[in-house]
DNA sequence: ATTAGGCGATTTTTT
DNA sequence: ATCGCCTAAT
């Protein structure tokens, strides 16, 4: 049997058609993963080599899911195979080409902070205050012309008002100083593989005729530079299959182009396009909904999705008093559903528009020891002390990269500040040494105190010793040497608190994580590891194998799917978002948001909303999205916990055990009521032994401020006396 | 003159 | 939890 009869006819269409331009326009739910993958394996069944084919994913997850599935489909003849995101891929092949550019192959990768502190740093020596022009705004504006393949020349010479003409001044610098640093930002991954291309043709026609087959996935959220990448390589074959939907594109603030695959047969007159609309993810119910909401953008190509699935439960809609509420609303159902769908906490996931709305939720899960996951947020290797140790090996493997050395000269403390510093700066770039190199001549240096000129030297020392030695050991043996010479561990154990402790962890973790890296495959080097590391987006760092609720922005969930999901904060000026209110174009994208976070449900889906909630500081009065009306009512069920005044004052409670669906909440008067409760989700008196996540256990000396804004002096065992925010420290009576 | 540590404010979405 | 700003300590 072939592996193709798996398959529904238009999808085998889409498999089956391997040569010239395909255009798959895949609904939500309707096997576009399937489709990727079979074709994939396909086209290797046909005799194709692996090597040949070039598949570029949105996150590394869906290409590492997916690659597990190839092989389990045609064994080891897809071992060579290139797939991933277009970061990861055209990194690979700017490593190769580097020289060519005037880098080295060793180039750093800076994110996106390490971009924000470089332009911080110009913005002081270009004398452009950071008060009057927000280096975020300049780094956004910077980003967005990159990707629309804007040079800083051009920039500056279509600037249209003073904004955009500092941003000129930064831009052109910015661009230098990279280049100066051996560095490259997210957008250079595209955009220098373009430059490449262009100046160099025999490279590209090496790599037009290397890769015959691409398949692109999510195209819909391909920005200008991807796209041009993308027709550079397949001008020659053409055999191009881009996968998407027009309705899920929701990345337009990161310069995503909607008009790719809007334009796709513009470009490609003879492309064969296959439309994927049987979905067999979601209910009826759910589809309905998700289709009345998408079918108000003007702005799409129209499809007729359907579903031989049973029409399921309404969608419940869930009103709340405000954003406390709303989480124990959630956790309520969530403990109903769990006994009613015999489902486990793994196939719920709660989805919101922002990162902050995570907070009240995850109060209500805590306090009803529900586990949960959270994708993204303060990820692990964003955490300051996980990131000035990559700085260390980073500045190892790239000494040219100035941010990893201003991030850590002074760290741990040498004594080196703000003026030392300064003076060093001034002195590299007068002789124009990068500023390792400026530290290891440091006594030259007049200006600075003799202490201060040692500790610069004994740096400068101290990293060359790892560039000399880091041929000749494994990634993990040097980087324990390191963290073990620089005393980081034992700085922290020093310190003894429990943060440095659990610092100190986090940095064990990391060693681990390298060694482990090292094990995976032979020969991996530390500059392997590092780049792997910036280009984990936050959902590759989920591990979905345990039994835990998800949390998760909308913008994460996209390719993901649970039975039950919740969408909180359904509200004007949260989605869509305050900022897009004025424009139909960014609303029609909020909507798209809507439409995604729909569509990942599978047999039941909550919207909610609260009254009003802790926006900016203070309370904000809010009112139910204009997208809830855009679903009919018949698909609705209506929980409406704030309309009986009975109701909000009473505080509600699980039953244990319930056998009618209606009734399953009933409220106690034995409980605190629910105002009290809102100001002060524990009670706390003078007196009371309380329990700090971090902290550990402690006393509470003094109460005082304002309500909402309550403070606490607690008297810990571990670490003595602390003044505590109490809607932040999640303290606990015991 | 410098640096370090404490305090207060902080909220779009992300490779 | 982290960043930036302010003040105390060296």
């Amino acid at each position: 049997m072939s592996i193709i009869d798996e398959l529904n006819p238009i999808q085998r269409e889409a498999v089956k058609t391997v040569e010239g331009p395909v255009l798959v326009l895949a609904g939500p739910g309707s096997g576009k993963t399937r489709v990727l993958t079979y074709r994939i394996a396909h086209l290797m069944n046909i005799g194709v080599p692996a090597y040949q084919i070039l598949a570029l994913t949105f996150t590394n997850k869906a290409a590492s899911e997916m690659k597990g599935r190839i092989v389990e489909l045609v064994g080891e003849k897809s071992n060579h195979l290139w797939m991933g995101t277009f970061h990861s891929i055209f990194a690979r092949i700017l490593r190769c080409e580097a020289e060519k550019l005037g880098y080295t192959k060793h180039f750093s990768i800076y994110d996106t902070t390490d971009s924000h502190s470089v332009i911080c740093n110009l913005m002081d020596l270009l004398g452009i205050s950071p008060q009057q022009y927000h280096p975020q705004a300049i780094r956004a504006r910077i980003s967005h012309a990159k990707n629309l393949l804007v040079s800083p020349e051009m920039f500056a010479r279509d600037a249209s008002d003073v904004f955009e003409e500092k941003t000129a001044i930064v831009f052109k610098e910015y661009e230098k100083k990279l280049k100066v640093n051996n560095a490259m930002d997210f957008d250079d991954l595209l955009v220098k593989p373009i430059e490449l291309f262009e100046h160099h043709k025999k490279v590209l026609e090496t790599y037009q005729e290397r890769f015959r087959f691409i398949l692109v996935d999510e195209y819909q959220d391909t920005n200008h530079a991807q796209y041009v990448l993308i027709k550079h390589l397949a001008a020659r074959y053409r055999n191009l299959c881009i996968v998407g939907d027009d309705a899920q594109s929701i990345y337009g603030f990161r310069g995503a182009d909607i008009r790719n695959i809007l334009d796709f047969k513009h470009d490609y007159p003879d492309a064969n396009i296959v439309n994927l609309e049987q979905n067999y993810r979601s209910t009826q119910t759910i589809l309905a909904a998700a289709d009345q909401v998408i079918k108000k953008n003007i702005d799409q190509l129209t499809k007729h999705l359907w579903t031989d699935n049973p029409k399921g439960e309404p969608i419940t809609v869930l009103i709340c008093q405000d954003d406390q509420h709303e989480g124990s609303m959630i956790v309520s159902r969530i403990f109903d559903d769990v006994s009613r769908l015999k489902i486990d906490f793994k196939d719920i996931a709660i989805m919101y528009r922002t990162n902050a709305q995570s907070r009240s939720i995850e109060d209500s899960l805590r306090r009803n020891s529900i586990p949960y996951v959270i994708i993204g947020g303060i990820e692990f290797y964003q955490r300051k002390e996980v990131k000035d140790v990559l700085a260390y090996l980073q500045l190892i493997v790239n000494p040219r990269d100035e941010e990893s050395f201003m991030r850590i000269v002074n760290y741990p403390n040498r004594g080196l500040g703000e003026t030392a510093l300064g003076r060093l700066q001034q002195f590299a770039s007068s002789k124009q040494l990068p500023l390792l190199e400026a530290a290891r001549r440091a006594n030259e240096l007049e200006s600075l105190t003799q202490k201060a000129k040692d500790n610069f030297t004994l740096f400068a020392l101290l990293i060359h010793k790892y560039i000399q030695l880091k041929d000749s050991m494994s990634a993990s043996e040097l980087s324990r040497a390191v963290v073990d010479e620089v005393g980081i561990l034992q700085m922290f154990k020093e310190e003894g608190t429990p943060e440095a402790l659990a610092r100190r962890e986090n940095i064990q973790e990391l060693l681990s994580a390298i060694s482990e890296f090292s094990a995976q495959e032979a020969d991996t080097t530390l500059a392997q590891f590092l780049e792997q590391v910036s280009l984990l987006s936050d959902v590759d760092q989920w591990d979905d194998k345990h039994n835990t609720v998800t949390l998760m922005t909308l913008h994460s969930a996209k390719g993901l799917e649970f039975p039950v999901v919740f969408i909180s904060g359904v509200e004007e000026g949260l989605l869509p978002f305050s900022d897009s209110t004025f424009e139909t174009k960014s609303v029609e994208e909020e909507r798209r948001l809507l439409y995604v976070g729909i569509t990942r449900a599978k047999v039941k889906l909550y919207l909610s909303y609260s009254r009003q909630r802790f926006r900016f500081g203070g309370v904000s009065y809010q009112v139910p999205s204009r997208f809830l009306g855009e679903i009919s009512e018949e698909l609705i069920q209506t929980t409406d916990y704030t309309r009986d005044s009975y109701v909000q004052r009473l505080r509600y409670k699980k039953r244990e055990y319930s056998t009618t669906k209606q009734t399953s909440y009933y409220f106690t008067d034995d409980l605190p009521d629910y105002e009290q409760k809102y100001v002060e989700p524990v009670e706390l008196h003078v007196g009371n032994f309380v329990e700090h996540d971090i902290f550990g256990k402690g006393k509470i000396i003094e109460i005082m401020g304002p309500k909402d804004s309550l403070k606490a002096v607690v008297d810990f065992q571990a670490v003595g006396r602390k003044n505590l925010m109490v809607k932040y420290a999640r303290l606990k009576v015991i």
